[in-house]
DNA sequence: CATGGGATTGACT
DNA sequence: GTCAATCCCATGC
């Protein structure tokens, strides 16, 4: 008895699963975009991804634009891995490696809804308020207890765990927008954002907000 | 070998 | 709004 036809629709995008390594192994905007709600689980913490930004190695923001060097060794290799890197001395910063081995392009997670030990994020972070813990990439691994040893650890299995939105929610609208933060290939609406989220790390601005744009 | 610039944050004017 | 903290890496002399 297989109710359950073929050719009926799914109920809506199908989410894939973001804890298998095929999920990464695709196009690293389509990967950026189907992240936003879900889960981000790591030391006893977790909350749902609500912004996320793409980077390829085919444009200069991309630590991969300038080839296979030490740090970059993990942004090129193979999908499904976690990069983390220290950023301005002093953050870390993590990204989801996507697309085949070979090709540097990454999902950086840039904030987050604390959902699940709340106690233990305000304590890494020193910090009360809820929309402050994890409302930037470098407060969410602070958060989290996400440190530079995780760098090229696997996200199937290992200890950073996603997992996909629940099914039953209502799917998140994104709208899209410049990325935060850089110079070169600026102008590229490569920024993820959950609609309405009061969680990310810096509200869009007006226009980007109202055009929902879909320019990848 | 010296210099400068970050995929940031928090403190301060 | 401005600015320092702090380190990895690329570039240039």
């Amino acid at each position: 008895m297989t109710g359950l036809s073929a050719g009926a629709p799914a109920l809506a995008d199908p989410p894939g699963d973001p804890s298998s390594l095929a999920f990464y192994e695709r196009s690293v905007q389509e990967v950026a975009r189907e992240l936003i709600g879900c889960t981000l689980r790591h030391g006893g913490s977790a909350g749902l991804i609500v912004e996320t930004e793409s980077y390829h190695e085919g444009e200069a923001a991309c630590h991969a634009h300038i080839g296979l060097t030490e740090r970059t060794r993990t942004l090129v290799g193979p999908p499904g891995r976690a990069y983390v890197y220290r950023s301005y001395g002093i953050h870390a910063l993590l990204n989801m490696v996507c697309e085949k081995d070979g090709v540097g392009a990454a999902v950086l997670v840039r904030a987050l809804e604390p959902t699940e030990g709340l106690e233990a994020m305000r304590r890494r972070r020193g910090l009360d308020k809820l929309r402050e813990l994890c409302s930037g990439p470098g407060k969410l691994t602070q958060a989290l207890g996400v440190g530079l040893e995780l760098n090229d650890s696997s996200l199937s299995g290992g200890p950073i765990v996603i997992e996909p939105r629940d099914p039953a929610a209502p799917v998140p609208e994104i709208v899209t927008g410049g990325r935060i933060g850089i110079t070169k290939a600026a102008e590229l609406p490569w920024r993820y954002c959950r609609r309405g989220s009061a969680f990310v790390s810096r509200p869009l601005p007006p226009a980007e907000r109202r055009a929902g744009a879909r320019e990848d």
